[in-house]
Order: structure tokens, then sequence, then C-alpha cells
DNA sequence: CGATTGTTTGACACGGTTCAAAGTGGGTGG
DNA sequence: CCACCCACTTTGAACCGTGTCAAACAATCG
């Protein structure tokens, strides 16, 4: 199967999607380079709550998200809990140059994923510059996202963290919009990549909501009321 | 003047340094290749506090950290501080694909510093696939490094943090022991660092004094007397 | 040797955690 | 189809770690 054709099959499902075009990952790839990557391509359908890799398993496979969203987390022997990201379509993952995976990914919703042996894929990207080139475009990204999550984890009160990921979320979900929003995450999740607890989360949404930024239709839904104000509150510089 | 010979220079100096071939960035380049990249390097030298790139102004120039100790920073318009990390020697620095630097990296001792255009640099990466290789390596330590950071301002407690630094520091410091330490930053640094005040980050340190983990013998230089307790808290999993 | 800057210590306030209880919603079985 | 149940979320109250503000202390430099 075809990362085309997966594609396709989930081009207007509610979770949105990701054609190979608009994924980074794809980008300026010529239709017989997009073709080569499709033979070393394995799909791979999660339900919603499924491991797609674990914390300390060996790295031999890259995977490439069309559908759905994950949560990328790190879990200590005592319990500790950090959401190191959330994932949507498009994003690249699972690269690394370590032998183990430093983190677990779970899926939160039902997701299609792309999956390709590390050895092929590396040996892809060897012959393929411009993937290469991509390979180091999203490096990039990832480590502007990590930075703006450090600073935010370091600098911002519980309400500032908590519009820090609704910003995040309206830009880089498929189907969000300036005023509404579907969380495919918990309350848990979301404290759990703030660096807060369950209580400060909700204590934060309720607050959010009694001034008048957001509206909570329902606890995976959230109308944006004030998009400026939220905003402020998520850059605060 | 060439990167053997300014490494040279400072092969015993008391901040460390770091010879070409232990950096990850010229790690399997062949001599005629460092050569190469000789060409185009510039050598920089810093005193102490001064700035050698400033946030949002244009990313032309990257950089190979070859002595002394450098600190990036991101600072908001309401004076907001976050340290996002430490550099020593051997530490690649400034390669980004936006157009602007996202964090201002300043000296925290005496630095020397190669720099090159970045333009140069790239069009160098493409003839040599070492070279590439290894930006995608370092990219990834970064990227791990920052991860392991965001775990700890996310999970840690005060204490835990300091050690979490301390540890990190342990590790990556030239001239450091498992028994003593120098460090090259404020009270200031390590507190916006790890997203706490001075106050938090100089009683942790007092605390850590009385039960014997470490000996503060002068502000700047520590005795680790129990690495063991040391590194479990600053893992704490 | 005083002045300046950075650090430590102390007292208090506050934000966020903890623990407990009540509320909400979705799913299952009678 | 409704009632119950379970898991999750929200709310409340008390507590604690860290921040804030102020003062004492230490170190560096002219």
């Amino acid at each position: 199967m075809t990362i085309k054709q997966l594609a396709t099959e989930f081009a207007d499902n509610s979770d949105g999607c990701c054609l190979p075009e608009q994924s980074v990952l794809y980008t300026n790839l010529s239709a017989q380079e997009i073709e080569q990557l499709d033979q070393i391509a394995n799909p791979v359908h999660l339900d919603p709550h499924q491991y797609l890799l674990h914390q300390h398993s060996e790295a031999k496979t890259v995977y490439c998200l069309v559908s759905g969203a994950l949560i990328v987390e790190r879990i200590t022997s005592i319990g500790q809990r950090q959401v190191l990201s959330f994932l949507f379509p498009g994003d690249f993952l699972g690269y690394t140059h370590n032998k183990y995976f430093e983190f677990s990914i779970q899926s939160l919703t039902k997701a299609t994923i792309v999956a390709y042996q590390r050895k092929d894929f590396v040996d892809m990207a060897n012959t393929i510059p411009t993937l290469k080139d991509n390979i180091d475009i999203i490096s990039n990204n990832i480590i502007s996202r990590y930075l703006d999550q450090i600073f935010a984890l370091g600098q911002k009160k519980a309400d500032e963290r908590v519009c820090f990921l609704l910003y995040q979320l309206l830009r880089r979900m498929p189907g969000a919009s300036e005023q509404s929003l579907d969380l495919p995450m918990t309350r848990q999740d979301i404290a759990d990549y703030l660096g807060l607890t369950i209580e400060t989360v909700s204590r934060a949404f309720t607050k959010l909501s009694e001034r008048g930024i957001i509206a909570v239709s329902n606890i995976y839904h959230l109308e944006i009321l004030d998009p400026d104000t939220l905003e402020q509150l998520a850059i605060a510089e």
C-alpha cells in the first residue's frame, strides 16, 4: 500500500490527516522518490491507547504519522511521568542515533502510521539528498519546539502553561480553527505535559472560562472566545 | 589560523579545550576534509560576558566552541530569562534553518570559537557526507539533552534540579572530576536554567552541603563528597 | 578600606500540591 | 431504555515548597 493511498483514505476523516506532500519529510521529493519510499513503507494502524513503541526498546524503526494523534512520554520506575510532546499528522518520529528509544509513544486516537526499517530508511536518505535535508529541517523544528517548552516549564505560571498548550494545538492540530478545538488528550496528559497536577489544570480551565477566554463545551471540546488574550498568555513576553 | 593551531594553543589551559578530533563535528573527517574546513574558519576570541550572537539577529554564522564556556539564553520583553543550555568545548552552535536566532549566546569565561559563514558551511557539508552525518548526530544529542531538561523542569523538585545540573556539568565540563567541580556560572544563571529563583538555588546548595553530598569551598568551586547520592537525586527515576 | 555586586539567610506570602469529596458522563447489563 | 457503575473531572480545604521582600554577609575592586 502506498503512502498516497493511505493518506487519501483518511483525507477527510475527523482526526484530520496529512498528505505526503504536506509533510516536511516529503517536501520537494520527486514522484519517483516518493515511490521509492513507498516500497519500503509499512502501514501501521493503531486503536486508541495502543503503544507504538516503548522506552528502552531498540530503535530499529522510524515512523511518519498520517492520521490521528500520538503522545510521547517518559515514565520513571517510581511512576513519575513527563509528556514530552503531542504528535499530529505529518510528524516524523522515532528517528534517533541512539540504540534505544528514550521515550514511549502511544496513540491518543485511532491512528495511521507509516513505518520504515531504520536501516532501510537511512540507506535511502543517503541516496536522496532532499530527504536528508528534510530530516535536518525536522530536527530543527523539533529543537525549536522543545526550546519553547523549556521556556514554558521554566518561566510560566499554571494558567499561562495551559494557554501555551492550547495555542500550540490551535496551530498544529488539523481541524482546529480560531474558534474551536478538540482535545484528543485527558487532563492527566495535559498535566504531565505541563509539569502540573490534574487539579491545577482543571482549575486553570475553570479560571480561563470565568475570564471569558475559552468555553468548555465538553471535556474534550473547547470554544476559543478570545484568541488574542489566549495568545498573549501563551507567549507572555 | 587552523583549527588545530587554535586547539593546541589552548590544549592545557584551565578552562579545558577540545581538539578537533574530540569534537563530534569533526569525528571521522579526513585530514584533508579538516583542512578544507579550516579554509573557511574564522577564529573568534571572547572575553567573559561578551555576546557572541543575539536573539532575533540573522542566523548567518555557525560556530564551534574550542575553549571556555558559553550560556544560551532567551529573554522576553518583560525581562523573564530562561537559560536554555550551557556550552562547553567541542559543542557546535548556531546551526539552524530559521532566518533568525531564537536565543542569545554569551560567554561565561574567556572563550575561543571557530566561526563559519553558514552558507559556506552548508555548501561544504553538502560535499562532505561525514560532516552532514555529524551534524545529524549533534542534532540528536541536543534533542536528547533537551528531553532530559524538560523532564527535570516538569518533574523534579528544587534540590533535584540542582543535582541534575551538577551531574550534567560533571560529565560535560572539561576539567571536572568525580571529586570536584568549577562552576563557570552565577547563581542567577543556575536559577534561570532550572526555572527557580536565586534564593531557592542558594538554599539547595546549603541543604546539599548539610546533607554531606557536596562541599562549597568557594562560590565557584564545589567538592563532590557523595557522587552516588548526587547521581540518584539527579536522575531520580 | 569603603563601595559595589553577588550570595546567603530569614520571615512571610502565595501558587500549586495533596487529600478528600462531590459532580459528570459514557458504557454496560438488567 | 433506564439505572447503575466506573473512570474521569471538578471543587473544596489544608498544607507545603518555592517565591518575594528585606537584611545580613562575603567577595571583589578601585
